[in-house]
DNA sequence: CCACGTTCCACGCTTACGTCA
DNA sequence: GTTGACGTAAGCGTGGAACGT
């Protein structure tokens, strides 16, 4: 809930583009135009006693290829364990054995980001209704889970702590596009008041400006001709600005928005 | 104290799958 | 049976904070 609080008080609209950073090491990428040609489809890693082992066979129609990327610092962080997990370029089985990527992984180097099972294609899961309704309930209380949370929460609803993380990190995201969606809403109507407010203000201008042509000379008095009523000590005199707040109260009372007549007959001012 | 590398996390964007009209 | 739109789980790249050296 904190955050579709929290949003009430900002409104921020923007488009941009992201930078991309091309320190990045790609060892093969998704698409077959744009392999390495220094690597082959198969490597091996080793570090730190560690071994990783991507084979690839490529695939006819998919050209699915496996991509070794690192966050940050590349072959440090792949050697963390940070993984990405595999995919079976198949039809629509899963047995069809010429066609799938394997990899295999020393079984150490696996975090909760693995895949329990084994390396399955990558299945679109239905998360039950039982399982969701328990997930809005969580997200309703905190929209982010710190460890300990995630982990319990993945026990009750048995999946693994990744699919935890990322239903909420979506979750979230589904939040801040409807919020985005309310706040264009707003703002367009803000924009149609003040449109409107606009229009009336320019009408109102020039009706003025039309009344003070059809005045008199002696009308026209410059705002040194100020003077304070007698009888409630108002000023008076000046040009009237835009019909609200131009009467000043000395006592610093309450001016009642009139517009503001230069004291010819004060008391009738008054 | 500062610089640097590493790890972890959240986010934005994107892809791919399942469902439905 | 096919197709396109839509919802959503999951993947990837990135920035930033925290921490250790």
């Amino acid at each position: 809930m904190g955050l579709d609080d929290s949003c009430n008080t900002g409104l921020v609209l923007g488009l941009g583009l992201s930078p991309t950073h091309n320190s990045y090491n790609y060892a093969i990428k998704k698409s077959s135009a744009t392999v390495d040609h220094h690597v082959n489809p198969s490597l091996t890693l080793s570090l730190s006693g560690e071994s990783y082992k991507v084979e690839k066979t490529v695939s006819g129609a998919g050209d699915q290829i496996y991509r070794q990327t690192s966050s940050h610092s590349g072959i440090s962080s792949f050697s963390s364990g940070r993984i990405k997990r595999e995919r079976e370029v198949c039809g629509d089985g899963e047995e069809e054995a010429e066609e799938t990527e394997k990899r295999v992984v020393c079984s150490s180097v696996r975090d909760d980001h693995e895949d329990e099972e084994g390396f399955s294609a990558r299945k679109k899961l239905r998360l039950t209704k039982q399982q969701s309704v328990l997930l809005e309930e969580n997200f309703k209380m905190h929209s982010t889970l710190n460890p300990k949370q995630k982990q319990a929460l993945a026990r009750q609803l048995s999946l693994r702590p990744r699919q935890v993380e990322v239903w909420f990190q979506n979750r979230r995201a589904r939040t801040k596009l409807k919020q985005t969606d309310v706040d264009c809403e707003f703002l367009k109507k803000c924009c149609e008041t003040l449109t409107d407010e606009n229009r009336r203000l320019q009408k109102e201008l020039q009706d003025l400006k039309a009344l003070k042509m059809s005045q008199p000379f002696y009308m026209h008095m410059p705002p040194a001709t100020l003077m304070v009523c007698p009888s409630c000590e108002r000023l008076g005199g000046g040009v009237a600005g835009g019909g609200r707040g131009s009467t000043v109260a000395v006592d610093g009372g309450t001016a009642k928005g009139a517009f503001s007549i230069p004291f010819i007959n004060p008391s009738a001012a008054c």
